[in-house]
DNA sequence: GTCTATAGGATGATAGAC
DNA sequence: GTCTATCATCCTATAGAC
């Protein structure tokens, strides 16, 4: 389970560290993550992840921008899979809500993005949100009510992902009705990937 | 602007520290939020906060719980209204976007359901989740999928909220478009409520 | 490249005066 | 009730050995 941080060169080793950040980092938040917690998480030492990085801040910026590729590639290529007969706006659902696999992506993004008081994390965070707007109304062709009412759902299933509903609620009456509604068609996804993982 | 403590009774002194509490926590996090930002805030001495309030975490879990309060107590009204001819999920949207004019108020709940890991935190923000999703099924009679829908467009002006959209990027084009659409008859008192309010 | 040791600075909470 | 002084802890970042 734990990462074998031994036997790696600088670059793997280096997303290895963006990987367990982006965890840690969805399940406590920018300031409520230590570089202790992703260097352990990492298994290299607290100084290691700071040299690397130059800083916590620099560190969580590039998980951002890490998440963002990730999320726009997942669109892109949901866009571009031409098997599925479903129309685009499903499609690009199902790939959001396949992105819970990289765990902690989404809720690092959702961390972001209610800092936005912050002027570096900010400024990154709506430079990123815009970006997917942007795709959504120019590569996707989404009316701004189409895109907007898509960003919606998203929002909603980062609510529901950082407040834990599906793991301990997942027998709740409610929560299930909730869950259906939101994304019927994946909820047994979004309950199997969005699983808890301690990073203490 | 600054509020002074001086020359207030214990209620009223709790409360003030309670309002200014919820700016300070909705504009930094939870854990970003430090005592004695509450404190200068407030106009008090940082340990008295934790006089009055026991420790950090009671006081932001007071905040949520005075913020849910407040929620429900707004969409309760905008229920009973009945001088507007707007269908309830109207009344209910507005009364929504009104609570902007507490600062920090829906943000604060934001950071709260961010923080589902906790085991404090995340279980009062479970609960009042359930609440709010509650009051719309149960008391307003909303469908599974039309409360669902109403809390993906809440989480949507929360997320916006949190961006500072309406702050720095107003003049956007694509900014424009979202929010016109998030909530089409409210932008205005968005814009003019969600002003960041500076809590150095 | 990667670690150990540690400095330097903040923060939550307590003690105790007034 | 409210403050000042302060402690103990934690955390980011640096220094420097290997």
């Amino acid at each position: 389970m734990k990462p074998d941080a031994s036997r790696m060169r600088g670059e793997d080793r280096r997303e290895l560290i963006l990987v367990e950040a982006t965890r840690v980092f969805g399940d406590h938040g920018y300031v409520g993550t230590t570089t202790a917690q992703v260097a352990e998480a990492s298994g290299v030492s607290q100084p290691y992840v700071i040299r690397m990085f130059g800083t916590k801040e620099k560190l969580f910026l590039e998980v951002l921008d890490r998440a963002l590729r990730l999320l726009l590639d997942a669109f892109r290529e949901a866009q571009r899979d031409e098997t599925s007969d479903d129309p685009l706006g499903r499609r690009l659902g199902r790939a959001y809500v396949g992105l819970l696999e990289h765990r902690g992506l989404l809720l690092s993004l959702m961390h972001a993005f209610v800092l936005g008081k912050d002027p570096v994390i900010g400024a990154a965070a709506r430079t990123g949100f815009l970006a997917v707007y942007r795709f959504l109304t120019d590569d996707a062709d989404f009316s701004a009510a189409e895109a907007s009412e898509f960003i919606s759902g998203g929002m909603m299933i980062n609510t529901m992902v950082g407040l834990r509903m599906t793991d301990e609620y997942r027998t709740d009456a409610d929560v299930r009705d909730l869950l259906d509604h939101v994304f019927p068609e994946k909820v047994d996804l979004l309950l199997g990937f969005a699983h808890a993982t301690d990073t203490e």
